[in-house]
DNA sequence: GTATAGAAGCAAATAATTTGCGTTAGTGAA
DNA sequence: TTCACTAACGCAAATTATTTGCTTCTATAC
């Protein structure tokens, strides 16, 4: 009944998921969004519509899925200096990207279902890549702060005003990168 | 051509979106959201669907409509004793009702749509109820947070949780505020 | 190989959306 | 008040999207 969520690569089931994704991506790309309909996508993925209609159930469910898939990072934030450099570089470029037409809308793609799995994967792929500098901070003996600071207090406003806001402007992306990497260093003397 | 964007009060117009958002509320309270269409909306307002598509274009941008609306605050912030009081109890209402199966459907709702416009509305909303604290903070010469770091370090962290993540408990949301508050008496001690 | 089950194709039936045109009801000027 | 005007509504036909029952295909396990 159900379909896998993975489907086993290779197979004729991968296939498909692959040509309606490339499908979706593609007419986003070049095409007025309002016009991007499941007919369509299925006729330039070489699939039939109701394939679509019974894998993914409607429009926004697909392209809630195709969000979070582009949503994923490619790979390991950049080493550049110290951990906090690297983070630095990092926010930097995630909140262009956010902010970004193209990211802005996938955002929204991913949030417009009801059912949250897609954006709390978002949610932990963020997580998983600011780990990254936690664990390099540690390894360096470099302070650095917490995970639920990271996320509270730079990922949060960046992504609060790209949704309800203006996008934030650079210099106030840095500021709050600044901040917490502050507070990070009192804790520790404190502690 | 364009529809007014504030009816006139009294007026046919009016009393058409009056019916027809009372409707999808109604509906949105009783039945699958997925069963929610705009032929039944229309058929239980009273109005023909075609009035719904010319007036709004599709059941999203509808459901952003009535969502924005809805998240509109009835009144001014309750007063109970210092700013900080206020702002406190403000806020732990504020993330209750947002973190709800209702809030966060509607925060979904305002988002889903392409055009920013009732996003930024319900941005601005929060930024004027904020806005009374620290009025009220100033009035009284208690030292207070701006209005950026309530949004970014309050707001935001709140947000980002209910759309991404789990609901933020309780106890969290004490703490953002608890913090941003003793920020806002150490950079007065410092200034 | 062959059986099996999950997933895709096809096409008919249903439902939603668009659109042209006629009608209605507020608005403002005489 | 009346009258002309226009934005917004209703109606219905045409189009388009969605659902569904049934058949066919294709990976996988035996």
């Amino acid at each position: 009944m159900g379909y896998r969520e993975n489907p086993r690569p290779g197979g004729r089931s991968a296939r498909v998921q692959a040509a309606v994704h490339q499908s979706v991506r593609d007419m986003l790309a070049t095409m007025d969004r309002a016009d991007v309909t499941i007919p369509l996508i299925a006729q330039r993925a070489n699939v039939t519509p109701s394939t679509i209609y019974r894998r993914w159930g409607d429009l926004q469910k697909l392209l809630a899925d195709v969000a979070a898939s582009r949503l994923q990072p490619e790979g390991e934030p950049a080493r550049i200096g110290s951990a906090r450099e690297d983070l630095e570089a990092w926010v930097e470029q995630y909140a262009d990207e956010m902010a970004s037409g193209v990211g802005r809308q996938l955002l929204r793609d991913v949030l417009a279902v009801p059912d949250s799995a897609n954006a709390e994967k978002c949610g932990t792929y963020t997580r998983r890549q600011l780990s990254v500098f936690i664990a390099r901070a540690e390894a360096a003996g470099e302070p650095f702060p917490t995970l639920v600071d990271l996320m509270d207090h730079i990922i949060s406003p960046i992504i609060y005003r790209i949704l309800f806001d203006q996008a934030p402007d650079p210099d106030h992306v840095r500021k709050l990168v600044a901040k917490v990497m502050a507070e990070s260093r009192q804790s520790l003397m404190r502690g």
